[in-house]
DNA sequence: TCAATGTTGTAATTTTCGTTACAAAGCCCT
DNA sequence: AGGGCTTTGTAACGAAAATTACAACATTGA
């Protein structure tokens, strides 16, 4: 229809479907997008199964490759082959960075993506493994109640990591933000109760006003914080400091929640099949 | 219900291959050769091309295939398509296994982290940079009403990015899970408003009913989803699919978050000065 | 050397896949 | 609101792929 992409274009398919995305419909770009999440195994399946991937009926997927300057659907497939077993030379993310020159850099997507990489490498490599295990102990100890408390972003990640662990274990408590009920809650946390703070910087008074308090009543603190370490890590008998520079206003937390699963992970793994049964009782309630 | 949706568990075709060899002919020996030297993108192609390639005639081919246990050829591609999608989710993970002496690897942690680092990379390498633009438009257009939804872990995120979307710019609600209250909320969403909605596979049956009334009420829908796509795909106008794959019982939404904090950077620097008289305005009331 | 067994390719068959024509549905503009 | 245009899916068709049966060939051991 338009110009077919011929035989010595090196421009890889992904590129091109990412250029022609204007010319598509609705339906079209659904295709594409499945195509470009699922590169490029999804282009290598039947039409029918790319299409029922894409919750899209067949003829939208053949239309929409007949879009991208192919004959046919074998023809596009043949090329995603070609260009499968060139790529194999060089690695994958130089290709992506070398076949996107200056200008073609997607301003505000690409640099927080590098940010974010550098942020959970950073993280992971200082993370001392000692004190993981022993918060992995703790958060696994029955006996203790858990306690999340987060700031005022950081209250998300409080808030995801009771989802999670109130599935594995009882007696997990999110200590809901805003002031006013906190006196109550306190009250609630005992001697060698756990409770996990998340406080990164312009650490918040109030975040750590509380903590301090847990630890006069007997509890252990867990924090997780910032590399620049929340004023709180001298009450904190574990810390996990985590790297949050972006490229942008705020900070970033990716690091913080990549950490959060990972003890989630292990905790889920340590308890074992206790955590299984759990979950599934869980389910049947629902 | 419960099995672990483990990153890569089955040992690879080409492991198989190089195993069976001894079991197979002549011939078929060098259908061998040709698929681990051209690994995987020999067996993709048809029996036919296959076999030209490796000169060889086709039932030979189906015999080699069928010797590795497959009940057919379009078996034997499938496993290799899953396998290749496998690969490139987490690329990383043998290489770091490999890369780090036994005993030195810390069990718990690194994989994750390098799971972690796939998934950021495989979500943004491919995020449609169109549709991310538009979202980032639709959120700094203060006429309309931006409404945030979460399903049972995805919440914490909904929040989140209210969190931010509340400091920059007006009409920022989260609706809080649980149901009940749903019935009130949809009131408040009206013609031309935006929800932004957070939901992953066992996609949440209650999640999808809210926001398909909210079309039906005339809002706008951003998705933020798997890589598989909630059913709500359909409905929504833009869709950000995210990769969650993690070895673990859970997914992984660190993908997720990092293009939650992209949408805000990009926002908070559209918005430019009208967000940052608004966050000093917000800082002094407190 | 011959026979028996195992290996391989040719050709026919069957199934699946890609393709296309057409009708329904959605959308936009008047 | 209605009419024309675009987009999308359904279903029938044709093409190509996978599969199978069988005959030719090679290989080995007596």
């Amino acid at each position: 229809m338009l110009e077919t992409p011929s035989v010595d274009d090196r421009a890889s398919i992904a590129e091109h479907v990412r250029a022609s995305v204007e010319r598509l419909t609705a339906r079209e770009r659904k295709a594409a997008q499945i195509l470009l999440t699922n590169y490029p195994a999804a282009g290598l399946a039947p039409v029918a199964e790319f299409a029922k991937r894409a919750r899209v009926s067949a003829p939208t997927v053949l239309r929409f490759v007949a879009k991208l300057g192919f004959p046919g659907y074998p023809d596009f497939q043949r090329q995603l082959r070609e260009e499968l077993e060139a790529q194999l030379a060089s690695p994958l993310t130089k290709r992506a960075r070398a076949a996107r020159p200056r200008g073609l850099e997607r301003p505000l997507i690409d640099p927080f993506a590098e940010a974010a990489l550098a942020n959970l490498r950073g993280t992971f490599r200082h993370l001392p493994e000692e004190d993981f295990s022993a918060i992995v102990e703790l958060l696994c100890d029955r006996r203790r109640s858990v306690h999340l408390l987060g700031g005022r972003f950081t209250d998300a990640l409080a808030r995801y990591l009771a989802a999670h662990l109130s599935l594995i274990r009882p007696e997990v408590r999110h200590v809901p933000s805003g002031i006013g009920v906190w006196g109550d809650r306190l009250l609630d946390i005992g001697r060698r109760d756990v409770l996990i703070v998340f406080d990164i910087r312009r650490y918040q008074d109030d975040v750590v006003a509380f903590a301090r308090n847990a630890t006069a009543r007997g509890a252990e603190i867990v924090l997780v914080t910032d590399q620049w370490l929340s004023p709180l890590s001298r009450q904190a008998k574990y810390v996990l400091a985590c790297r949050v520079a972006a490229p942008s206003h705020w900070d970033s937390s990716v690091a913080l929640l990549a950490v959060v699963e990972a003890l989630t992970a292990a905790a889920t793994e340590r308890l074992g099949k206790f955590a299984k049964k759990r979950i599934e009782k869980l389910e049947r309630l629902r």
